[in-house]
Order: C-alpha cells, then sequence, then structure tokens
RNA sequence: GCGAAAGUGGCGGAAUUGGCAGACGCACCAGACUUAGGAUCUGGCGGGUAAAACCGUGGGGGUUCGAGUCCCCCCUUUCGCACCA
C-alpha cells in the first residue's frame, strides 16, 4: 500500500508549530558541516616549521591496521586529541601526529584467507581507518604521516641496521630460540607470555636452534636502567615493570677448580652468587643440566647421562608450561668435586633441574643454612648445612642465638668465615670480591635478565634483512646506495615453516657486493617493533628520502612531551625505543637521551566486565557509536566515563546522557532568554559568573594536572544546569534558611559570556559542536587557536561559605559566614545555631575547635 | 611466594590537602507538556523512620575534636614479576 503525500497545504489542522531544524542538536549534520571544512584546509593541524611559539609534541601510539579502530583506539586518540587542542588554544606549536604500524602476521594471515596480497589489504584498512579518524574528528597532521610497510619508510630501519652492524651491535648467532608454531616464526622473549605465544596464547612455544639476528640491547642494559630515574614523567608501575625487565643484579664470579678431571670443556666451575658473603657456607656446587661441563662428565657415564636428560626435559617442560618457578626441584650428584678457592673445602657437584643455563653462569653454589632454595634442596638430599651468618644485634649477647633456617637477610655478621669472619654481610661481600680478584679466581661483577634482542623472523610481511651471504666473503652488508632491499609484492604467502622469500628467486639471488659474485639475500625480516622503534622520530621529518630525518628539526621536537598509549606496551616497545634513541645518540644523529619526557598510559575498555573481543560478543563499534550519537558524544563519553587510567566500563545508556547534555547545550545557544539587554550585576548573576570563574579553573586544573576528564566534564554540566536554573527564573533556595527567592534575570552581557566560555571549555573534548556554538556565538575566529579562557580568582572567590557544625563528632547544623570570617565570628555564629543550641543544651562545653573555612567542632560532657 | 593498584548507592563514578560521604551522569519513581513519546522540562532517589534518632565508604582494631582519606591486622579483585642464584 502506498499512501500519496498530501498535497502541499497552507493550512493543517493536526499540525504542530515545527521546530525549527535549528533547535534540534543534530550532530549529523554539525559533524557534517564541519568536517567539510576541515578537510578542505590541509594545513589547519600542521606544526610549523619555523615557530616563536613554545613546541609541545603529543603523540599517541600508532595502531595496527587491522581494519577498523576499537574502542579502545577511540579511548587513547580523544585523550590525546583533547590534550593537542588544549595546547594549541594555550599557543603552542604542536606537533600531532599519526601513522599505521602497518607490518606484521595479521596481514599475511588475512592474504591466506582472502586471498588478497598483503599489500592490499594493508593498505585499505590504512584507508578505512584513516577515514574513520577524519569521521572522529581527530585533528592530525596528515602531512607527516608515517607508513611503516612503504619502502620511503622501511629502507630507514634497513639503512639502521647496517649503522648497528658497522658498529657491533648486530649480529648473528645461533641459538635456541622461542618458536611458535602457529605463527610459524621466532618470537622474542617479550613475546612469550606465560610459556605461551603473545598473540596464540593457547598456543605452546617451542625451543628451536636457528641462525639469527641480534641487536645487542645488553650494551646499553646498565644506562637503560639508570636512565629511568630521569623519567619521572613516567608511571611508577612502568618504570618498576622495565627495571625488572632487565633484571640487574650485581654479584661475584668464583671459579671452583675441579682439579683437571675433567674434559675439554675445562676444568674449573664459575659459578655466580649475589651472597659471596655465604661462601664458606657452601656445601655443593650446583650445574645446569645443559652446563657445558655436564656434557663431558656424563660423556662415559651412561647412567648419569639418562638422568640428566630426564632432568633436561624436566626443566624444558617447566618452561614451555611457563611454570619454571613451581619445578620440583631434583638433582644428581656426579661424582665430582669441586675446590672452594676461599678455604679449599672440596665439594660435592650435582646438576639440578631449577638451574638455569641463561642467568648467570649456569653455576651456582649452594648454602643450604642462607637461602632458601639451597635448604630446600639441602635437606631433600641430605646434603650438610653449615650457619656462617649470625644475626646483628644490639644485644651482644644474642649475636650468638643459631637463627631460624634458612638466615637470608643481609643485615647479619660472618661467622666460620676464616679471615672475614666478625665482618658485616656488605663489607664482606666487597671484601671478599677484591680478595677474589687479587688472588686471580674471580670478580665483582653484575648479571643480567635482559636478553640481546633477536629480530629475525621468518616471514613474509616485514622489512627485509639487507644482508647477503656469498660463497666466497660470507655475510656480507647491503651497500647502503642499494637500499631499499625492496620487499616483492607476489609472493606467495604460506603459514609452513620457513620464510615465504625463500621461494622468490629474483629476490633470493643477488650478487655479492664484495665480489660481484653470486650470492644469496638474507629472507628473513624484521621483528615490527623494529618499526616502532623510532618511527616517533620520523614524524619530525617524514618526507626526508636522504636521510631517517634531519638531526636539526629531532632537535627541536625532542623529547617527546606527552606519549599516550596502552600498558601492554610497558616493556617490548618502550624499552626497545629507549636502546634506540640511545643508540642513534652514540651514532651522533640525536642529541636527547630518553625519546619521552611523559608517558600515560589509559586504562582498557571493557564491557560487562571483561575485555571487548570477538569471542565475549561484547564489541562496541566506534563506527555505530558515532552513527548513532554522533563522533562528539562518542569522544566525551570515552572521557567522561571515567579517570583516563582506570579501565572504562561502556555503558549505551552513558552516552546516551552525554547524547543529552550536549544537546542542552545546543539549546542553551538558540533558546532566546528575554535577557535584558542591560542590567545591574544581580544576586543572581553574580553566582552565575562566580560558577563561570570557577568551572574555568576546574577545567583548567585538570588539563594541567591530573587529566580527570570526567570531572571537568561534572563541572562544565554543573555550569550549564546553573545557568539554565537561573535563566529559567526557577526559584533558587536558600542555601541555610531554604527559603525560595526568585532567581533574578541574567544581563544579555553575562549569558554572552557562559556561552562563549561554555564553547571555549568544550572544545578539546567535543570540537564539532564546540565549533558550531562558537559560529553561533558569532565569532568569526577559528576555534582551534582560539585562547583558552583565565578565570578570575577574584571573581571565583565565594563570598559566603557554608560551614557545618559538629557536635561531638556528629553534624549538627550548618551555619552561612563571609568567606574572610576570622575565627570568633565563624564561632560565635555556630553557638547561635539553634539547632546547635538544642544540641549541646545542659551539657557542658569542654572544647571548640574552629577550622577557618572548613568547619566548627564542638566537644561537650 | 614477592611487588603494585584497587574495593564507596541498583550502575559508572565524585570527595585533589584528615573537615557536610555520594558531585556529575545512568537507571528507576512521580509529575508537566502531549493523540502519542524511546523527545523535552520539573521534582524525588544510600539504608532506616510518620518525622526524627540512628546506621552507612570490603571486614576487624587503632590514632584524632573529626577518618573513604592516616596506622596495624585480615579478606577480595585486577595487574606485573617469579627457583634470576
Amino acid at each position: 500500500m502506498t499512501t500519496a503525500r498530501p498535497a502541499h497545504t497552507d493550512e493543517r489542522s493536526d499540525e504542530r508549530p515545527e521546530e525549527r531544524p535549528d533547535d534540534r542538536y543534530d550532530a549529523q549534520r554539525i559533524e557534517r558541516k564541519w568536517s567539510e571544512r576541515w578537510q578542505s584546509d590541509s594545513l589547519l593541524y600542521a606544526a610549523e616549521e619555523r615557530s616563536t611559539k613554545p613546541k609541545y609534541y603529543v603523540l599517541e601510539m600508532l595502531p595496527y591496521p587491522s581494519g577498523a579502530l576499537h574502542m579502545g583506539h577511540v579511548r587513547n586518540y580523544s585523550i590525546g586529541d583533547a590534550l593537542a587542542r588544549y595546547m594549541w588554544m594555550n599557543g603552542y606549536n604542536v606537533l600531532h601526529p599519526m601513522g599505521w604500524d602497518s607490518f606484521g602476521l595479521p596481514a599475511e594471515n588475512a592474504a591466506i584467507k582472502n586471498n588478497t596480497p598483503p599489500r592490499e589489504w594493508t593498505l585499505r584498512n590504512i584507508a578505512a581507518m584513516k577515514a574513520q579518524m577524519k569521521r572522529i574528528g581527530f585533528g592530525y597532521d596528515w602531512s607527516r604521516e608515517v607508513t611503516t610497510c612503504l619502502p620511503e619508510y622501511y629502507r630507514w630501519n634497513q639503512w639502521f641496521f647496517l649503522k648497528l652492524y658497522e658498529a657491533g651491535l648486530a649480529y648473528r648467532k645461533k641459538s635456541k630460540l622461542n618458536w611458535c608454531p602457529e605463527c610459524a616464526t621466532v618470537l622474542a622473549n617479550e613475546q612469550v607470555v606465560g610459556g605461551m605465544c603473545w598473540r596464540h596464547e593457547n598456543t605452546r612455544v617451542e625451543q628451536r636452534e636457528l641462525e639469527q639476528w641480534f641487536l645487542r640491547i645488553t650494551k646499553y642494559a646498565d644506562e637503560l636502567l639508570r636512565d629511568l630515574e630521569k623519567l619521572q614523567g613516567w608511571p611508577e608501575k612502568v618504570r618498576v615493570m622495565q627495571q625488572n625487565w632487565i633484571g640487574r643484579s650485581a654479584g661475584t664470579l668464583v671459579d671452583f677448580d675441579l682439579g683437571g678431571t675433567v674434559g675439554p670443556a675445562g676444568s674449573t666451575i664459575t659459578v655466580f652468587t649475589t651472597r659471596v658473603d655465604t661462601i664458606y657456607g657452601a656445601t655443593s656446587v650446583q650445574l645446569a643440566p645443559e652446563h657445558p661441563l655436564v656434557g663431558d662428565i656424563i660423556a662415559r657415564n651412561p647412567t648419569l647421562r639418562t638422568q640428566v636428560e630426564e632432568l633436561i626435559s624436566e626443566q624444558r617442560r617447566a618452561k614451555e608450561a611457563g611454570d619454571i618457578g613451581n619445578i620440583e626441584k631434583h638433582g644428581v650428584f656426579t661424582g665430582r668435586y669441586a675446590k672452594n678457592p676461599y678455604n679449599g673445602e672440596a665439594l660435592p657437584v650435582w646438576v639440578a633441574n631449577y638451574i638455569l643455563m641463561d642467568y648467570g653462569t649456569g653455576a651456582i653454589m649452594s648454602v643450604p643454612a642462607h637461602d632458601e632454595r639451597d635448604f630446600e634442596f639441602a635437606t631433600k638430599y641430605n646434603l650438610p648445612i653449615r650457619v656462617v651468618i649470625l644475626p646483628a644485634s644490639s644485644d651482644p649477647e644474642e649475636t650468638t642465638a643459631e637463627p631460624p633456617l634458612p638466615f637470608t637477610t643481609m643485615d647479619g655478621i660472618l661467622v666460620n668465615s676464616g679471615e672475614f669472619s666478625g665482618l658485616g654481610c656488605a663489607e664482606a661481600i666487597e671484601g671478599m670480591s677484591a680478595y677474589a680478584a687479587e688472588k686471580n679466581f674471580g670478580k665483582a661483577t653484575v648479571a643480567f635478565r635482559i636478553k640481546d634482542w633477536g629480530i629475525s623472523r621468518q616471514r613474509y610481511w616485514g622489512t627485509p634483512i639487507p644482508m647477503v651471504y656469498c660463497e666466497r666473503d660470507g655475510v656480507v652488508p647491503v651497500a647502503e646506495k642499494d637500499l631499499p632491499v625492496i620487499l616483492p609484492d607476489q609472493v606467495k604467502v604460506t603459514l609452513s615453516g620457513g620464510s615465504p622469500l625463500l621461494n622468490v628467486p629474483e629476490f633470493l639471488n643477488t650478487t655479492c657486493p664484495k665480489c660481484g659474485g653470486p650470492a644469496r639475500r638474507e629472507t628473513d625480516t624484521m621483528d615490527t617493533f623494529v618499526d616502532s622503534s623510532w618511527y616517533f622520530y620520523r614524524y619530525a621529518d617524514a618526507q626526508n628520502d636522504k636521510a631517517p630525518f634531519d638531526s636539526a628539526k629531532i632537535a627541536y621536537w625532542f623529547p617527546i612531551d606527552q606519549y599516550i598509549g596502552g600498558v601492554e606496551h610497558a616493556i617490548l616497545h618502550l624499552i626497545y625505543s629507549r636502546f634506540w634513541t640511545k643508540f642513534m645518540r652514540d651514532m651522533g644523529q640525536v642529541t636527547n637521551d630518553e625519546p619521552i619526557a611523559r608517558l600515560f598510559t589509559q586504562g582498557m575498555v571493557i564491557k560487562d566486565g571483561a575485555k571487548m573481543s570477538k569471542s565475549f560478543g561484547n564489541v562496541v563499534s566506534p563506527d555505530e557509536m558515532v552513527a548513532r550519537y554522533g563522533a562528539d558524544a562518542t569522544r566525551m563519553y570515552s572521557l567522561f566515563a571515567s579517570p583516563p587510567d582506570r579501565d572504562l566500563d561502556w555503558q549505551e545508556s552513558g552516552i546516551e546522557g552525554i547524547q543529552r547534555f550536549l544537546g542542552r547545550v545546543y539549546r542553551f545557544f538558540t533558546t532566546n532568554w528575554d535577557a535584558p539587554s542591560s542590567a545591574p550585576m544581580t544576586d543572581s548573576a553574580r553566582r552565575l559568573q562566580r560558577k563561570l570563574h570557577q568551572t574555568i579553573k576546574r577545567v583548567t586544573d585538570d588539563f594541567q594536572g591530573r587529566w580527570h576528564f570526567n570531572t571537568c566534564i561534572s563541572a562544565i554540566m554543573e555550569l550549564l544546569n546553573d545557568a539554565n536554573r537561573r535563566m529559567l527564573g526557577t526559584d533558587d533556595a536558600h542555601p541555610v534558611t531554604g527559603a525560595l527567592v526568585k532567581a533574578d534575570k541574567i544581563p544579555q552581557s553575562l549569558v554572552a559570556e557562559v556561552r562563549r566560555n561554555i564553547a571555549l571549555l568544550l572544545a578539546p573534548m567535543a570540537p564539532y559542536l564546540a565549533h558550531e556554538l562558537w559560529e553561533m556565538a558569532g565569532e568569526t575566529s577559528n576555534l582551534l587557536k582560539a585562547p583558552w579562557p583565565k578565570y578570575d580568582a577574584a571573581l571565583a572567590a565565594e563570598d559566603e561559605i557554608e560551614i557545618p557544625v559538629q557536635v561531638n563528632g556528629k553534624l549538627r547544623g550548618v551555619v552561612v559566614v563571609s568567606a574572610d570570617a576570622g575565627e570568633d565570628k565563624i564561632k560565635n555564629t555556630a553557638l547561635a545555631d539553634e539547632k546547635v543550641k538544642a544540641a549541646i543544651a545542659g551539657k557542658q562545653m569542654a572544647k571548640v575547635i574552629v577550622v577557618p573555612k572548613k568547619l566548627v567542632s564542638i566537644v561537650v560532657r
């Protein structure tokens, strides 16, 4: 059935007077209008090359172009964009760029699934996500866009790799590596989470031995640790995580002589210990099952070999399961003895499954009396336990008392320790280390947990490593002038082992840069964390085709003033970035020691108590939110729902509330309030003005300080509620008497002032609406660069304040006094209050405490 | 096991410095305007009471005139680290 539209008639009785279209907040209309304007101005968000303004570099972590933004992105970028806009309004030369971390495995998976080349898939995703960002209205300087999968970018990865190679910081080594069967590639230690692949949480990581390229991040281990001190603008949590990751421990190396009884691997066991002061209490030496000496020891002993092999597999199983910490301690005695160089004692040598080859030297001295693990082990195998440290005590009699074992703390005194007896632990460590060095059987040293960074990936979609293997010249770097080594386009991608590039002869076969003879290219590609280790430098000079960047531009923009992203990058990305910066500094490319001055880690976006994910079916699509409520409401809700460092619980009804608020703001501008054009500042007007200045202060303070955007949005809501109430002439309740007072009309000039400032205050958080309101208020300047409002402390100050009065700790009344009232005045007013009088009637007043501007507390008996 | 953060109405959260607990928003309830309302506006909204009193910030102690906030013990949740010698 079709109903013809009624012909145009002049009169339709049932029709209500139509709202003027402009009376309704139409987010889609407003956002379309401003989006068009902004996009026609390519210089709108551009950072200035030469500027007299102070610089401000605000950066959000670049996304992986998966195809669509998720709410986590929206939250991250809403915070960054609000800050950038705030800084623009405060007169800074703001650098606010965006890019794409666009190499990596998902593109290959998608290629297999959809039969689309990774490059095509990736670039299409980038276009889609860029459109989303523009729709939401994030103010990025797109002239500086960085796309890591393009040769214009990754050629500099290769260039840096050559520099690292020249500096001896890139090297090749055969090693056992973490292998994810699902990814069919090697993973860095950082990408193994509890024995599982970081990307496939149900896939157990295996160990494989392969020739790999490594970057010598350990060269900077000490500095990376030390400079954490400088990063006061970073969350404590992140600094601690990095500190643990680097895992520095100062200790001593001590050689235990095997008396020439062991084969080619040597006849000395070097142990690492942080407690050399306990060495006189050592009752055995423990080797990791994979220690090189173990091979020699078990060579002619099949029984022992079987036992050790069992230890190795126990350890491997535990490692793969990720619970090496809970392994049941096992060990076998090798039948050998090693000499403690301090006292000449021969100690039995054991092999134990809880000793790790990749920490320290893979060998320890076992001191059961003063170490938890050694105590457990010695108890199990009946090894002797000898006390050599007694608790220090101010009472000399107590010093002789045997402590409960194991006694592991450092506040003790050495006993039974030869010439070192009587020393405190700390001085003993120092003295005994020096002694070892002097006698040439050891020295003080530092062990680190951090390992060199393995960057080889047997994958296609990444930066080719610019190295060539020649039969005559061996490993040869590609000449700088021949960069970039282009990643070929038409490649059959599979996920079965080995790099797909092996099957591309025109890539694989090349000539040796040295001799010109036939050679093969390296077919592994770089870990994508290489891309993200320095991308933010490229933003400073994104078009440069002669160098990764011009150092002068880096000197201007760096360090990054504010970096914003998820805490999941606390270790990997952020430690590699710091390493890369230090390397670039040492090669003279940059002058800053650290890339990032301030770091902010925002919380996750969750829904129904769980992280948004497809498997939970609780994913909220930003596109849908923007279509339904508008970009302003979407981003503003992401700022309003919780403080940015906490997790955000997405509630659809919450965003509706924000939408309603924006609608009220809009109507505040369209409503004709019938305000007197010139009127004296009535009491009510004065109160509104005070509220306005208080609001400016609150919002400004939040931007300057703790970034609790939820409370500064609340403040703006309060201002609007207050203004509306007064303008509508709703009755005002007197704060004390409760008597209703007719609200006064607000003069036109104050209405205009409130409107103007609401537009300004909203500009960082709801830019589309703010710009529209700014224009509606008759302003012609660009709101993006309009000066941020200043509050007047005098106008913000209350002239009357409410003072609660407590009697014996319970609230009994509230009195109003002028803000500058002295103690006596406040006290007298409080004591004159009827309710207070009633509460203290018939009792004896013991004490009256007056806290000016705060409260009165009366104690009665 | 070690370390960190957190625990406040039906919900998200506020209280920034020891000083009126619950701002702001959601949900809900009532009313207004309406043929209608998933629009808008007004009012209410921790428990309790007729109204008060009184009780309320995970639990138990403490300091203080006064504690969500400080101290001690415990519980729960989240995150990080975990035979690192």
